[in-house]
DNA sequence: GTATTTTTGTGCTGTAAAACATTGTTTTAA
DNA sequence: TTAAAACAATGTTTTACAGCACAAAAATAC
């Protein structure tokens, strides 16, 4: 197997999909003004409260944002994995970071700075379409995130949370487990629950054959129950 | 005093300040493109599930973003005022509608075809900049609303929507009364609890000197202790 | 002006889930 | 290689809030 250490990196504008629309020039000043950042695990990308200054591209590793609540409760926004691009949102509204980022996995990002992202996107109408569409699709997924974990019970959010982690970071090799090792605190702050009940829950989904767990490891069995699970409760 | 209909009614690019980028050639197209459609209260503009096709912007009125939930349970995910815009997100997103829109008074909007908006956005780099804007904002409040609505106790929960009704609608001529004339049903449904402890909790706050409350009419008294309990509950 | 529906107000009960406590297990660090 | 910290598992207690049921008041229709 080929590490990633080992392989060539691409630069940014072949890297991800999103820059395919720009001019030779375009990415040419893209290319000169981005650097690539390491961060080891659980290191803090940015906080809640600073100006935002760098759009991340995330080229490997996992990513939370999140958000700290009441009483140090924290609530997991969204997760981030490669190719996702993060920490413009506050930019382009004009206000200090909302959230705070931090990896869950070692990781390693692009960091394109937003005077940069800027500059391309009044010069360049499909860049700022793609950030339209990609800010509208964001704000879909809190529309309905938002009534998902209000009104659902602990069984429903957890098995839509399992739901959304295979599709977002997929599985391994066996075709089953989810390729994504969260904690049960951080499985708890993404599904609104304490962590005690993340662990109960996960249980019970063992116990009636939804699932399997081993460790950090889950594999869905029953995509179908999990499914009505996560719709009905 | 004039009222709506003895006014002469200004033009889109002339109403909402977001089309002053525009150039004439530019306005002209919006304008030729441009219907005024009025809605009676209680009425449905759009659905969950419809493809949309048009961007509202509201000239009079009060408009609810609502999502249907688990048992029947309407969560309203934002209130719209005159000028603000709506229904453009999930044409953005290249989805069908994610929410249902109607009004809560009776109200007037204008009608622009996506399509038009779109093609506005190719030519013209500000307006494409002024939804990124716009979206990047939504996408703010979204994630704040997140934490606020699964994290704080009921109490915490309305006397935050309180300060939002009085800063998003403002307040009548008395300088206290929020002008904004919700059902205790829909103050429930925006602040993510029942409509029995909407009300219960509402007298509790007119016992404690925080807020009167006459019919539908709220006036704010201590709003240094709404705050407080916004913050703490 | 009366009937009917909708909205508002209040008390009571059951319960989902938080909070707390305890113990075992794995990982990290000294 | 042992101590310490972080994580996982599970049982018990507490409580915030939903879910009724019912009555009164207000809005709306007839």
């Amino acid at each position: 197997m080929v590490t990633y250490s080992e392989k060539q990196l691409k630069p940014i504008d072949e890297f991800c999909p999103m820059w395919e629309v720009l001019t030779q020039e375009e990415r040419f000043y893209l290319r000169e003004n981005t650097k690539l950042q390491h961060f080891r695990k659980n290191e803090v990308i940015y906080c809640e409260g600073e100006t935002p200054k760098f759009m991340m591209c995330l080229v490997t590793g996992k990513v939370k944002i999140y958000k700290d609540g009441v009483g140090g409760r924290s609530q997991i926004i969204r997760l981030i994995k490669p190719v996702d691009i993060f920490g413009y949102r506050a930019f382009f509204a004009k206000e200090p970071y909302l959230t705070s980022a931090s990896t869950i996995e070692s990781s390693s990002a692009y960091l394109v700075p937003m005077q940069v992202v800027e500059q391309i996107i009044q010069s360049n109408n499909k860049l700022a379409l793609y950030f339209i569409q990609s800010l509208a699709s964001d704000l879909g997924v809190d529309d309905a995130r938002i009534v998902s974990l209000t009104q659902k019970h602990v069984r429903g959010r957890l098995a839509e949370s399992l739901i959304m982690l295979r599709d977002n970071y997929g599985v391994e090799s066996d075709g089953r487990t989810i390729n994504s090792h969260l904690s049960r605190e951080d499985l708890a702050n993404y599904s609104n629950m304490t962590t005690s009940n993340a662990i109960r829950t996960l249980s019970n989904f063992v116990s009636e054959g939804v699932i399997a767990v081993s460790g950090r490891n889950i594999q869905i069995l029953d995509e179908e129950q999990l499914r009505k699970i996560s719709k009905i409760g």
